[in-house]
DNA sequence: TCTAAGTCGATCAAACATATAGGGAAAGTG
DNA sequence: CACTTTCCCTATATGTTTGATCGACTTAGA
């Protein structure tokens, strides 16, 4: 329940893509610019254009550019494209428990509030600065929260 | 990002013994009743143990109960003692990334949306079958969205 | 043709998830 | 006390994921 290496590496290198707008970034220059180890962007720069939200470029001043509008992009759709935990074996594991069939509901519950926020905001939300005002609030309320209390973490970077 | 089976496991029997109200209930019960894997559930029984949300009694007809009534544990509190993911190695490794300074307020946001789902729905909640307002609304939104599109699941059970 | 740059696949160690097994310790019961 | 029930702890096994590295191959442009 954490937001993997693998996703911030590619959400970084996506943001610098939407950056560069329409030019190609090469996957040297990105590492570069992120203080990502080069050979594993390389496989995840993969894995982005294999779930074709970037296009490549060969040959001389090649590289990398967003497959689409960065106003297209959404954070929710790169992270379920490189987080491999999504439809896992353990997924089909349990009938529905007869002594807690709501679980399931507030399991919904939690997803569909995480989409909230991430299925709604773009790539372009983060290289404008800003980000869609209930994500805004919501990133208030941990702000202000305060207490050294555990919480949970998906926060990653 | 999805709940282990651990989780699962843990949230299971937790609303099994809410249900049995100040009765204790034996671990092979609580496997039968559950079907889950005896040994392993031992080992989540021993973690919940370790966390304070459940109290032991050895002996003839001895068993687990709630270390405190369920109207006073919320499932944020279970997972969050359960999934080991928490805090791990994983949590310091970069600093902010210059191209990309709003990441780490997506993230806030998205935890603190996880919160507001999970730190606010009690046993009591999933005994007693009524859910918050807000996660039975957030659970609805789940149900009408139709499409088969690809989803962030968290969802696990 | 030369060469910079992307592409692909193999490999690897460490951690984690999901179990299974078994021996020991404690708390009641007869 | 002996006995049973039940919890307690630790070790082992297996498969998957994560994070990372390396080297050989292909493509496109100058």
């Amino acid at each position: 329940m954490y937001v993997t290496a693998r996703t911030t590496y590619a959400m970084r290198a996506l943001v610098a893509m939407a950056a560069a707008g329409p030019a190609t970034v090469s996957a040297p220059a990105l590492a570069e610019a992120e203080r990502m180890p080069f050979n594993f962007l390389q496989t995840v720069l993969g894995d982005l254009r294999r779930a074709r939200l970037v296009v490549s470029q060969r040959g001389n001043d090649g590289g990398y550019r967003l497959a689409r509008p960065a106003t297209e992009i959404t954070v929710g759709e790169v992270v379920r494209a490189m987080d491999t935990s999504f439809a896992s074996p353990r997924e089909e594991a349990g009938r529905p428990a007869d002594a807690a069939p709501h679980l399931q509901e507030l399991w919904h519950a939690a997803d569909t509030a995480l989409r909230w926020v991430l299925d709604e905001t773009t790539l372009e939300d983060l290289t404008r600065r800003r980000l869609p005002a209930h994500v805004q609030a919501l990133a208030g309320m941990a702000r202000d929260a305060g207490g050294p209390n555990t919480r949970i973490t998906i926060v990653k970077d």
